[in-house]
RNA sequence: GGGGUCGUAGUUCAGUUGGUUAGAACGCCAGCCUGUCACGUUGGAGGUCGCGGGUUCGAGCCCCGUCGGCCCCGCCA
């Protein structure tokens, strides 16, 4: 018996067809002298029909069958008598009438039902991980799998097309401590010797550019052994592109091409340009270098309006070159106690300190009205822009404090109060990153984005300034990158920039980031080398794969995306991995487990 | 490393102030049923209340510890 349809192809035009369909039983209605079999595979669900008079046969083996059984059944395609055509399925206007019925396998029963009423009430995810192949069966983690391998076709279309050349470059490389922590592979031959798996094909693809490939492009799983998030895993896929002879908008103008190109999957169109801006801005206007701009709410500076407070906790955060900044939250002058102390609780995380309001009512209350008196709160909320009916959400502190948690409150208030439009899609290109972040316990500067990120040509002479007088040091914090993302409904969903090309300017980001020459050789010697001949100009990017996919099919998590997923916990609960490894298996590496085993 | 939250039948959940024999729905098993598609109907099985300890005459419920899932902070060039 051959198959000569899926489960999801017939309709009333297949009227009087002899066809055979495979699958698993999905549902079965017993009717005594006749059967309903919901029958399901990977296109979806076609019901077939076994009756005990015309075929006995058929209908005897229908007896035994349960759910997730395999079975394949022959007969022809019937339209469904007037009343009992099925609305709600793709097929539901034909049935097949069945003639022979095989059972190729049968189940046991699933340890949680693949179908509940309602998506919402799915089994215990550690339940759903361990059967991963059960799970996989569910018709929305389907559709996920079978877009993320349309996305991943378009944008090889994308850059086929582009004149792109598709490179492998090996998993196994050398540790560099900088960035993430490797996860790292014993050498039997090389005992006591390690490779890498890489957190990134980086200094590879921009080696493919001194070779003279010009225009690169990888599918690339990168791993990287840090703790995980709803949107992060320690193993992920990138596309990975770098191009010659490009200055950055040459770069945007080809993640805009491939984003536009991949979003017609789901008939989205985005802008052939989209809006840019500068990581200053987004980080004044929304607290974020990722805003989604799917909702306004913007963050508004009550610095100036409050220079001459006397209030203790605001006057010390400006006296130390602090911010007040606020967001004003429409129609929302009814947020009771609980939910102020909510989103309050909420900021703390970001380290605020405290988070004020102010409730624009028929009368204006706030949290600071004995301390700054009703006129001054009347003032500070006309100048949030705040109008009758709304309230007022104040955070001061530390710049990237006040950022960062009016960011993230300006995402959650819109969450909570459904603010967000789920059929919009707002993306944007956030331009000249800073080139160093201060880490504020070593009290250095580390690469925002990584080591080989150019400087922006204006701000070249001040990045040698900081460098040559070690008083000018602190100006390292100033100097802004040719680095950049691409923002999607707030997601990160690619980022990249134009690298350096030059020794000597490589030399010196070394020399600022704390290298000494010889660190720099011992860990990147051969990349110093090939820099010395001939290096075009080139820049390029890398995109999350998964996190594009989240954004395809709508979902905030990647797992949801990923056919095999890990726990927070960064295990595989369906293969039990990470395992142990036989001593002899050890030995044969010349290692030795010191810490305490699990 | 830290914080939050959840853990009761195969699954999703309820379980009062600590009180006799821990419930419901779905699923499962057995029967009946000629048009269902969340089939209906009759009957039945099914529990280490995550685990360990403590308080108590008595713990699913209170306390301590621990394990696991999820989310967040740190971390993620």
């Amino acid at each position: 018996m051959e198959r000569t349809h899926t489960c999801g192809g017939l309709r009333e035009s297949n009227v009087g067809e002899q066809v055979v369909l495979m699958g698993w039983v999905a549902k079965k209605r017993d009717f005594g002298v006749f059967t309903f079999i919901d029958l399901r595979d990977r296109d979806g669900v076609t019901q077939v029909v076994v009756s005990e008079e015309t075929s006995p046969d058929a209908h005897a083996k229908a007896k035994y069958l349960r759910g997730e059984f395999v079975i394949a059944v022959k007969g022809e395609v019937v339209s469904r008598a007037a009343g009992t055509h099925n609305k709600k399925l793709a097929t539901g206007d034909i049935e097949i009438k069945v003639s022979e019925l095989l059972i190729l396998n049968d189940a046991k029963v699933p340890p949680f039902q693949l179908e509940v009423a309602g998506s919402e009430n799915l089994a215990d995810e550690s339940t759903r991980l361990k059967y991963r192949y059960l799970d996989l069966r569910r018709p929305q983690l389907q559709h996920n799998i079978r877009m993320r391998a349309k996305a991943v076709a378009k944008i090889r279309e994308y850059f086929d097309n582009r004149g792109f050349i598709e490179i492998e470059t090996p998993i196994l490389l050398k540790s560099t401590p900088e960035g993430a922590r490797d996860f790292i592979v014993p050498s039997r031959i090389h005992t006591g010797k390690f490779f890498a798996l890489p957190q990134s094909p980086q200094i590879l693809k921009q080696i493919t550019m001194i070779s003279g490939l010009d225009r690169y492009y990888q599918i690339a799983r990168c791993f990287r052994d840090e703790d995980l998030r709803a949107d992060r895993q320690p193993e992920f896929t990138q596309l990975d592109m770098e191009m010659s002879f490009v200055n950055r908008e040459q770069v945007y103008r080809e993640m805009e091409g491939m984003f536009n190109h991949v979003l017609k999957l789901i008939d989205v169109d985005l802008p052939t340009e989209w809006p840019r801006l500068t990581y200053a801005e987004a980080m004044r206007r929304y607290g974020s270098d990722k805003p989604d701009l799917r909702f306004g709410m913007e963050l508004i500076d009550l610095s100036a309006e409050l220079k001459d407070t006397d209030f203790p906790p605001f006057a010390e955060t400006l006296s130390k070159g602090g911010e007040i900044k606020a967001i004003v939250v429409k129609g929302k002058a009814d947020y009771s106690r609980k939910q102020t102390d909510e989103l309050q609780e909420y900021v703390k995380r970001y380290g605020a300190g405290a988070m004020a309001w102010i409730k624009v009512g028929d009368e204006t209350t706030s949290s600071l009205l004995k301390v700054l008196g009703e006129e001054k709160i009347t003032e500070l909320a006309s100048t949030a822009g705040a109008e009758k009916g709304d309230a007022v959400l104040i955070v001061a502190g530390r710049r990237s404090v006040v950022a960062a948690a009016l960011g993230a409150l300006r995402n959650e208030v819109a969450r909570r109060e459904n603010l967000i439009d789920r059929s919009k899609y707002e993306c944007l290109i956030v331009t000249e990153f800073p080139m160093f972040e201060h880490d504020d316990e070593t009290d250095t500067y580390v690469a925002a984005h990584h080591p080989f990120t150019s400087p922006m040509d204006e701000d070249l002479e001040m990045f040698k300034q900081a460098i040559e007088n070690p008083a000018d040091h602190h100006l390292l914090g100033q100097v802004r990158a040719k680095a950049y993302d691409a923002v999607i409904n707030g997601y990160e969903c690619a980022g990249g920039s134009i690298r350096i090309h030059q020794k000597e300017v490589q030399a010196l980001n070394f020399k600022a980031l704390g290298m000494t020459p010889e660190t720099a050789r011992s860990r990147f010697g051969f990349f110093l080398d090939a820099l010395e001949y001939g290096t075009p100009p080139h820049g390029g990017f890398a995109a999350g794969i998964e996190r594009t996919c989240m954004i395809l099919v709508g979902t905030e998590n990647i797992r949801d995306v990923m056919a095999f997923p890990k726990t927070a916990s960064a295990q595989d609960l369906m293969m039990d991995s990470p395992g142990e490894v036989d001593e002899a298996q050890l030995n044969e590496l010349g290692i030795k487990v010191a810490g305490p085993r699990e």
